[in-house]
DNA sequence: CCCGTAGTTCCGAACCTACGAACTATCGAC
DNA sequence: GTCGATAGTTCGTAGGTTCGGAACTACGGG
């Protein structure tokens, strides 16, 4: 199978990052893993289960994150492991992704709307 | 003329601000705007005239970074003057402008990259 | 070998984005 | 007032991106 691509510390840029993260499936995901202290499996995350996302999605959004150089995945037998590389990217821009969460959880604490949502509400305001 | 819409506070969301700062060009204005100390009107950036961007695409660029809730518009007379909606924002999401507009100039201190090449490397990526 | 599980790839429909052309609004000159 | 220039917006459309179902690949267990 395909080895899996990761970007390398220094080509990893602010918009790729910015653009992975500006979508409410994939911040969540990204802070759950982020989060967590331990590596992770694709499909066991709250919000999977509460939406019951298609796999072909979540794959797609996993894809995103290790392309902005967010995660980094290892196959280990049949499943896949998640870790961040915040510390990597933290040291090439101090500060970004660690004030990106903090945003993303205060956000999601003031307001108790759900993940699913919040993406049309997004692009309701595009109307007015 | 239809009055311009501008978010209030509470209503901005994460996934906004990221969006909207996720394309090279718009946090380029951004962070032309943010900097700045006065009001700057849409065509005197040193990217518009460097790039010689399409009037129809900068005012989209700019719709969006005002739907986000990061700048204000304000018609005088002819022309619009943009400001920033920093610190508004930043008493909502302590740090998270200033750590992204540092990561920006950051980025493209280290990088001779134009504003223009930048877009492309970001999609030859993703066919890896 | 066969089946179940975990992810990926393919592809069509729906959605988003860039930019030229046509439009609106305001100011200044005549 | 009307003509023209200037600053932005809106519309239409071609090209690009994203979503999700169906079909596929990889591995592990029985």
């Amino acid at each position: 199978m395909k080895p899996l691509f990761h970007p390398s510390v220094d080509s990893v840029s602010v918009e790729g990052i910015l653009h992975a993260l500006s979508d409410p499936m994939r911040v969540a995901i990204f802070a759950h893993i982020a989060c967590s202290p331990s590596a992770q499996m694709c499909s066991n995350f709250l919000i999977v289960h509460e939406t019951n996302i298609p796999k072909s999605t979540l794959s797609q959004h996993f894809k995103v994150l290790r392309d902005a150089g967010l995660i980094r995945g290892e196959r280990r037998g049949v499943e896949m492991h998640n870790t961040s590389r915040c510390a990597e990217i933290d040291q090439r821009f101090p500060g970004l992704i660690s004030s990106i969460i903090k945003a993303h959880q205060l956000q999601s604490g003031s307001r108790s709307t759900s993940v699913a949502a919040r993406k049309k509400s997004a692009k309701a305001s595009v109307r007015n």
